[in-house]
DNA sequence: CGGCATCGGCTTATGCCGATGCCGGTGCCATAAT
């Protein structure tokens, strides 16, 4: 069928599309997308996985006259895009990372060099260094493109601290404009991605969150013996292939075990496994040879299934971002799937444990002296060594330093004390950073329990998180279209007994005041908690993400008249 | 934060209780030892 013959962006991004790629036709979300990053401008794309995300940057990377940088998180991933890229009729792409030997990347900056490279793989970690920073502006690219930007969010503050560096190699390779993608981010994450991105005024492209096939439900118990029981039945029971997500790599092997103990195909996977064994699992699993893969979050990235039939929890995850990235593994195919949450709220301890986990006030001051010791810029390294501390911890430290407005990045990428501030103040402000960042991660393990508390519909829950108004009843949760009593499972009765203990968010009772005065967006301030946003309302009771509190549920009956909380005119930000 | 193994004390001979300590997830990269 001929097309609208309109020369212009369009047409500069249908014929790469169509040539080179084989695509004939965008999706609305992609060419929206594509035609932001054509104008300029920062772009930050949240699309489900398997709607084209990485054809928004591998089209624009062809029509902009430079080379493309992709940040990319793992090796295997980098790996999986170049062989997608190689299979087209598209430019070379290279990696530079340290799975390779010193000649391959040498003859991969050779092809950088003489133009012949269009995309070039990173991992953040390699955007610190000085010598491939250096070769890469020499390179001039046009585009700067951080893939599964979720990872700023999720891993910048403590696990890959140079997640949160990444802005300074954005400025350090020329600027040019940032393409942020990710498949899975709560508006707040969004903000956090832009900001540390130092994405100005980014065109936002989001696409819809709704997965309808995928049922949801939540089992709650008491004993851990009944709830490992349930996991295993379920992963029984339900229509292969699956995966089971639990919190330790000692109970990824146990459940394993037993799952092929009662002649079951299944396969744990973790990150204690040797690369060699996890790409096995890995292979075994895409190939149909395995029906349930029992693993710890390593699992997951990647992982392009379209047939997996359920994903089971069988212990709380830390947020319900990790939690609906999880499950989306389910479905993809559009047939019915499943996604059970096993809890049990003794679980959420591990979780409270790892979200608490941030640098201490004798690191942040360490580090904070040895800065300080320099009149001029100092290097992490040098710092590391001095205060004889890892290269991961110096650099969140920093980052928190940083965070506080008492350092600054110079423009080689050496740190130095923002003049007036002392060490002790900066490690007091840093400290105090730490904090908050440990009350906002709690506040999201504490919505993972109000998703697994609530007896409203899950859907509406999950959406509302996520920032989509959605209108129950879904009819595919486990509260709109509750499944038969099963009488086999002995659990139920205790269960019970505990949600109806716990106070409903979801249930709009009559005689309370409307939330109509705190619609989601809505910004507020506590007279305790400081200035916040309202997240979502739902009855009597709306979701307040406070900047220095994190999540926190109010009750409006609570609230009213007693001047607690005021809706601000100035928006936060 | 919570589960689990271990150990010492108490009690009285085989086991039971509470206290104590340890462990727990995600991946880059560089460096050292074969």
């Amino acid at each position: 069928m001929p097309k609208e013959r309109e020369p212009g962006v369009r047409d500069r991004l249908e014929r790469p599309a169509a040539d080179v790629f084989g695509w004939r036709e965008l999706r609305p979300g992609q060419s929206a997308a594509m035609e932001a990053v054509m104008a300029g401008g920062d772009t930050l794309v949240v699309m489900p996985t398997g709607a084209g995300k990485s054809a928004v940057y591998q089209v624009t990377g062809l029509s902009l006259p430079g080379p493309t940088v992709v940040v990319s998180p793992l090796i295997a991933l980098q790996r999986d895009q170049i062989a997608g890229l190689l299979s087209h009729d598209a430019p070379e792409a290279v990696a530079v990372n340290s799975a390779q030997s010193a000649r391959e990347t040498e003859a991969a900056w050779a092809e950088v060099q003489h133009g012949a490279a269009e995309f070039l793989f990173f991992s953040p970690e390699q955007l610190t260094k000085d010598e491939v920073i250096e070769r890469l502006a020499r390179a001039a690219p046009s585009l700067f493109v951080v893939d599964e930007a979720q990872c700023v969010a999720a891993w910048g503050h403590d696990f890959r601290p140079d997640y949160l560096r990444l802005a300074h190699a954005v400025q350090r390779v020329g600027r040019p404009p940032v393409l942020a993608l990710t498949a899975t981010a709560a508006p707040p994450v969004r903000e956090e991605i832009v900001q540390r991105l130092e994405m100005g005024e980014p065109a936002l492209v989001v696409a819809g969150f709704d997965r309808p096939n995928i049922a949801l439900e939540v089992r709650r118990f008491r004993h851990d013996a009944d709830k490992r029981r349930a996991v295993v039945e379920r992963a029984a029971a339900e229509p292969k292939p699956g995966i089971v997500y639990t919190a330790t790599r000692k109970d990824t092997e146990e459940y394993a075990a037993e799952l092929s103990g009662l002649g079951l195909s299944a396969a744990a996977y973790h990150a204690g496994l040797t690369s060699g064994e996890r790409s096995r699992a890995h292979d075994a699993f895409l190939a149909g040879d395995t029906d349930v893969v029992v693993a710890t979050s390593a699992f997951g990235m990647g992982i392009d299934k379209e047939d997996v039939r359920f994903v089971l929890h069988a212990s709380v995850p830390g947020s319900l971002d990790a939690y609906y990235q999880e499950i989306g593994r389910a479905g993809r195919d559009g047939a019915s799937a499943l996604a059970v949450l096993h809890y049990r709220s003794q679980d959420s301890g591990l979780q409270h444990l790892f979200a608490a986990r941030a640098p201490d006030e004798e690191t942040l001051g360490a580090v904070a002296e040895r800065i300080w010791e320099h009149d001029g810029p100092v290097g992490s390294d040098e710092v590391g060594e001095q205060a004889k501390l890892s290269r991961r911890r110096v650099t969140a430290a920093v980052n928190l330093l940083e965070q506080a407005g008492a350092v600054r990045t110079d423009a080689d990428g050496r740190v130095r004390s923002v003049p007036d501030v002392t060490a002790e103040d900066a490690t007091a402000r840093a400290a105090e950073e730490a904090e908050a960042r440990k009350r906002l991660e709690r506040s999201r393990l504490e919505m993972v329990l109000g998703y697994a508390e609530t007896t409203g519909c899950r859907r509406r829950f999950l959406l509302g998180y996520f920032g989509e108004p959605y209108e129950a009843p879904c009819g595919n949760c486990d509260v709109c279209a509750p499944t038969a009593p099963d009488s086999s499972a002995s659990s139920d009765s205790s269960d019970r007994a505990v949600i109806d203990g716990v106070q409903d968010p979801g249930d709009p009772r009559p005689g309370h005041p409307a939330s109509a005065a705190y619609p989601a967006g809505t910004a507020v301030r506590h007279r305790e908690w400081g200035d916040g946003t309202v997240m979502s309302e739902e009855g009597d009771r709306i979701t307040v993400l406070f900047d220095s509190m994190g999540y926190r549920t109010l009750s409006l009956t609570a609230i009213a008249g007693k001047g607690l909380l005021d809706t601000r005119t100035d928006p936060a930000g």
